[in-house]
DNA sequence: CTAGTATAAAAGCGTT
DNA sequence: AACGCTTTTATACTAG
């Protein structure tokens, strides 16, 4: 289902797990909320807690903020395809409700993947050698490393998984593991061979 | 087992 | 002017 994606010869592996973006609808007068939390029976509305009504797309699953001003948030897609056809519904869905669409704009603004370095990392080597890392084990397991090019927010925890997240477009992916394995091997932060690695390590033939 | 901890990003309203 | 709120999601580690 959620494509895993291969770079040459290093095996880098990742799969998107969600999307984050907005979309502009073109109105021409502000959206009455009241209304549209009154005919979406599943929607929530709490103006007072937040501004933006809460619909939750269950095909493809996706959950929509929407506000006043006709700007959308939409949140939990896996892929752009999937993005699009969530909301491709909830436009639709408005204009059965007597809301004059014309048109409407959607921008990716965050991808957030998650895969695993093929090694145990040394996380207190790693904070000491990259820069922009930070890792305080009382606090979070996972060290943050703030990459700038491309700019990127990773969580990378001893077992060689990581998250990534902050990037707008899908090549930044790849290209910023590719970085972030390069400079784990640069500066060896890994545990070398057998040291801490544990049972599941997989063996190439 | 659940909740909180940490990461990014947008929206718009309320509070320092 | 700058947060906090709200939503999503992977990850992992601790405390009830």
């Amino acid at each position: 289902m959620d494509d895993k994606v291969k770079l040459k010869k290093e095996d880098i592996e990742y799969k998107v797990d969600n999307i984050v973006a907005t979309v502009t609808l073109e109105i021409d007068k502000k959206i009455d909320l009241v209304h549209v939390a009154r005919k979406f029976i599943d929607s929530e509305y709490n103006p007072e807690r937040f501004p933006g009504i809460v619909l939750r797309v269950p095909e493809p699953k996706a959950t929509f903020l929407i506000f006043s001003t006709g700007k959308m948030v939409v949140t939990g897609s896996k892929t752009e395809n999937k993005l699009k056809k969530a909301v491709t519904k909830v436009v639709k869905d408005l204009k059965s409700i007597d809301i004059k669409i014309e048109d409407y704009t959607i921008k990716i603004e965050n991808f957030v993947a998650s895969g695993g370095l093929n090694k145990r990392i040394d996380l207190n080597l790693a904070t000491i050698m990259m820069e922009y890392s930070l890792y305080e084990p009382e606090i979070f397991p996972g060290l943050i490393y703030y990459m700038r090019d491309p700019k990127a927010s990773f969580l990378i925890f001893s077992n060689g998984n990581f998250v990534c997240t902050g990037v707008k477009h899908e090549h930044q992916i790849a290209e910023a593991i590719f970085k972030l394995k390069d400079v784990i091997q640069e500066n060896e932060i890994y545990y070398k061979s057998e040291e801490k690695s544990s049972s599941e390590e997989i063996v190439f033939i």
